[in-house]
DNA sequence: AAAAAATAATTAAACGATTGATTAATTTAA
DNA sequence: TTAAATTAATCAATCGTTTAATTATTTTTT
């Protein structure tokens, strides 16, 4: 027979449920979800979540461990790639942007997560995959540093809390942001013409706290 | 008689559900702090949020809609206590830093419900009370622009999203904050060390992007 | 290659526990 | 005496999870 396997033409159970969770857990958050809806939106029955993963909650935790793996490389990548400080750093800021509008339901969820003083193995979980991305960060302004083409007296770490925390803050509360720029609709965050700007907005603003000035005079002050 | 009355020497049931709320549900989240958790923290009968709220969401849209009126005389004084651009600026930062450190599980919940694809009316409610707070900034930096003072090409919404994105990143999501420190206890990001070295680093990093370049010499880089 | 056996995947139904809300009775204050 | 506030008990509904039976697939045996 040359009629293929049903296995092999449907989509797998477990996938969908891992596919089905980022959203909706992103979209409600955990408690707000149940199983029953859970295994409704992903065409599963509600059985096949103790089937593949024991619980809800391990279905959970599965979901962000498969997740994160994928994002190591692609921030390594960078380090070859780009040869002076700034345009690492520039690199940095394309390529988290990239990955958060592209997934926005998973990174909602992830810092939904970490501001609950719940479940502490979730957060642990969490913070040990994104810790390399501002690891990253950390050390090409140390590069840039060391280069004297950076300032010397900035504060690294709170400057990349700068850099995360405007993201999240204009991604995850699209209607917040939407409010803010006096736009009508929430999709206009996932918009390119947002993104470039907010990659705009960042290298600006990175641009100027970072340089020495020295080099701040060379360059023209906008991006 | 001269004993006073029960009710001037208890703390109100309605204050103390009130206030039992903004923490519980500041650090749990809304659907996973169930009403008889809340009533059992508080020391109250459950039937009380019902007989005060309506119910677990009526509680909820009290407690916020109690918030927010004290904190739109704080915010206006400011316009006329400061004479130029920057130092308003800088007020604003002072006075928001001091307001969410000093009730931060209340703003874990409002930027968490922001993050919701969830209760369309909370959003709003939310969103019509933290307005005025954009308001006020985006009035002083356009100020700052008119003066000569600041850049004429800043992405002034953006800015702003950078303020409140870089506060609301390390506050509330302390175990963020610590691992990106490298500090042990959570209660660091609440100590007054802290506070400083977030306002000092907000301030050197507005500085940086706001000010026109005239300006920019004429005073040293760290604030 | 076909049949049989074994394993894996899926299903509908049910489990006890907990949820938010309500009741009717009771206590407290005016 | 009346109204307001509080209580313990209970409501139906929903929660996450489990069960036992059924279907689908793979492996083994003939």
């Amino acid at each position: 027979m040359f009629v293929k396997k049903k296995k092999l033409e449907t989509v797998d159970t477990r996938e969908q449920l891992l596919k089905t969770a980022a959203k909706l857990f992103g979209e409600k958050g955990f408690e707000a979800v149940s199983t029953r809806a859970l295994a409704k939106e992903a065409d599963v029955n509600i059985a096949m979540i103790a089937y593949y993963f024991g619980s809800k909650e391990g279905l959970f935790k599965a979901m962000i461990e498969e997740r994160f793996p994928k994002t190591v490389a692609q921030m390594r990548s960078i380090q070859k790639q780009e040869s002076n400080a700034w345009d690492k750093i520039s690199a940095v800021i394309d390529l988290y942007l990239e990955k958060i509008m592209g997934d926005s339901s998973f990174h909602k969820l992830i810092f939904r997560e970490l501001s609950l003083e719940q479940r502490p193995e979730h957060r642990e979980l969490i913070l040990a995959g994104i810790e390399k991305n501002w690891e990253v960060i950390k050390t090409y302004i140390r590069e840039g540093q060391e280069s004297g083409e950076f300032k010397e007296d900035i504060d690294m770490e709170l400057t990349i809390a700068s850099v995360f925390g405007t993201i999240f803050q204009l991604i995850n509360m699209p209607c917040w942001t939407i409010r803010l720029l006096g736009e009508k609709d929430e999709k206009f965050v996932k918009s390119e013409a947002f993104k470039t700007r907010l990659k705009t907005h960042l290298k600006a603003m990175m641009k100027a706290h970072l340089f020495s000035e020295q080099y701040f005079e060379k360059m023209p002050p906008s991006v």
